[in-house]
DNA sequence: CATGAATGAGGTTTCATTCAT
DNA sequence: TATGAATGAAACCTCATTCAT
């Protein structure tokens, strides 16, 4: 009986994790709006009553699948991140070398989240906003440490976890709307220099290329998310 | 003729802009997708019938709207931008601050082109990207310029162009989002402070402050646009 | 003032006609549903406020065009049909050849009677139906001559003047379909010998192919209607 | 399985069908551009959401109707014709009473197709054209058998053809819009009578009248179709 | 007489969601 | 649980007609 009942278990989150799927990838593809629950369930083999069985409306889903894509994103920071073993260009280098390639591992999950998401309606578009001003947060934090060590010349604090997140972002969003690959070494490697010069944060040019590589050596050994 | 009578052609001309600036409104207000045409002929107090009599569909509307406003934001910047009275850092720092000053002046119209844009069709997305880029590649131009003259040290031009200028929309988005007033002089010092020293310009940080107060007093003596 | 008056009447007349026969070429060609009012004055160069003066409604133009063109068609039987000249056979050789070339002539306007008008509604089905009866009236009082005469062998007037008729203006509708020009004397040598035939008249064929290029000549040298 | 279920295929089948036919009967009655889907629907107690889920468009409905009944009425010829066991004159009789009892027995039906049909758009009018030129092939090579042996006087069989189909389809359009009921023997026989005469066939008036009686016999005998 | 801006009822179609099976 | 037939509100858009100028 206990048996029977898990392995329905596990079935029935098979499903639903395959509608999910399916949604996050016809969502990128042709836009919420122009997403129909028919496409989705048609794209996963799977009825129209099955869709309703596991989740409450086509809006509910994509809140879901932004909320799950936006923790996925936000757990690579405390991968890589160990402030007690590297220096502070070094955590700053590995963080965003880190999240790039996370970025680039899940093209069309990124899409959804910085770009869908706007479209569906203002609500979501501002839960697309506090997402990513968590990760400003985190970043406003870090800088306030920073700038007491003396080890950065930040004026207001604030402000600058508000730039530097936002020139992030749009990063990748510009990076979303080519058709190209994201080099990642390169844009990496760019950010980090302006990033760290805007910061008054002193840094060798040829140590960044090094902790970019390790980072994603590191990552690329590790598990798929 | 009745035809051709002037006084027809501006009554023409008004109920066209009336169109036009109720749909600014309520999209902004409420999204693309959750805006009917029903909805803007009533804020209008106007017809359907007299919606399709000027607009060939609501899309076409969008766009006009969208391109309207992209041509508006992008004049600003000629007319504070003087290279040959200026100086390096006090020309940046009039270009942000007038452009931050703009799109406080235009809250609905940034949020339409910024945010409502992104969610109409991935067309639109592509195309609100790339008014963005038109601005990046200003930039670009100017950078690489500051870079021969040796006043600036930007190891990679075409990616601090595009750094730069995320920096910059997306603290736009972040105002636009939040329900409160744009502090214009406070962001804007900040913006041109990390901005500036990223690219290793030099500056004096009460000579910022002042060329803010300057072209914000220019611009508010200006005439409305 | 009488001279004025004439004058502008002329010009109404001038007018109402551009409208009508432009709508008899917009209709034949996108059919009346596919037409819309708009379609008809921008072809004719006129305003809407023009087209409503003249006419007071879409439907109302359409009936009068037909109208028109039906009496148009019925003309030409009168024109070439002379009892007390010609023989039997000649007679209905010269009736079969003049109305063939004159649905020719009118290929446009023969569409509107014949195929357009049954689409409209199923009024005008039946007055188009109406129309063809009127021919079909005609001949059988002719019939009824004949056979009282002894020169014909008919034993259904009614029901053979239906017939002959139908075979008539299925032969001009399936010409209307076809791309193909009508082959005047080929159709209309086969159907005189079909239905002489058919209602036992005797003739001689070398006669018949004469009497079509006697009345044929007789036409091309008349006015145009 | 509900998917798969043979009820549920049946009710589908019979829910299907019902709207087909009640579509047929508003057609018939107001002429397809009169007839909206709402009419079509609220006619069959069905919902809108039913009518888009079995059929595309209101055009594809139409076709789909066309279409059935072109076939269910070219049938008919097939069922009475038989060239090996009767003479020529009674094969003919045969056809002709028989396809005229078929149109008596689908009233509704023959209106779309004959009438209806030429009013949808140009698309449609070729169609309708086509459909009758079926007949006019067959009886082309009748014909031309015909000829061949001797037994029939047609100088040029084409022509015959297609004028003796335009008699017959002018016959039930003419019908169709009278309010009366089709005389069929009596139409039946004038239509045989005249045709006979006109392709040069030799036959006795009193055997018309049999065979006429006979095919009638045979299918009122016969099942529904 | 002439013009064309203005109207809005009505048309077709879509699609998220429900519910009987 | 699973299915997909059924629903109908609501969307976009057309177009015959009116009427102020």
């Amino acid at each position: 009986m206990y048996k029977t009942s898990k392995e329905t278990q596990e079935r029935k989150d098979a499903k639903r994790q395959l509608i999910m799927n399916t949604a996050a990838r016809v969502f990128s593809q042709k836009g919420y709006h122009n997403t129909s629950v028919k496409d989705i369930v048609e794209e996963a083999s799977v009825s129209i009553g099955s869709f309703y069985f596991y989740f409450k409306s086509k809006e509910e889903l994509f809140e879901e699948l932004f909320v799950t894509i936006s923790a996925t994103f936000q757990e690579v920071e405390d991968r890589v991140l160990d402030t007690g073993r590297f220096s502070l260009a070094q955590n700053f280098t590995r963080v965003i070398a880190a999240t790039l390639w996370m970025y680039e591992q899940h093209r069309e999950l990124a899409k959804i989240m910085l770009v869908e998401a706007a479209g569906v309606n203002p609500a979501f578009q501002k839960m697309r906003m506090e997402s990513i001003k968590v990760s400003s947060g985190a970043m406003e934090r870090w800088f306030t440490r920073f700038a007491a060590s003396g080890s950065a010349n930040i004026p207001d604090v604030k402000a600058a976890a508000l730039i530097y997140v936002g020139s992030f972002y749009y990063l990748i969003q510009d990076w979303l709307e080519s058709e190209q690959e994201l080099k990642l070494t390169d844009s990496g490697y760019a950010l980090c220099i302006y990033s760290l010069q805007a910061l008054g944060i002193t840094f060798k040019e040829e140590d960044i290329r090094r902790y970019i590589a390790e980072v994603l050596e590191e990552l690329s050994q590790g598990d798929e998310i």
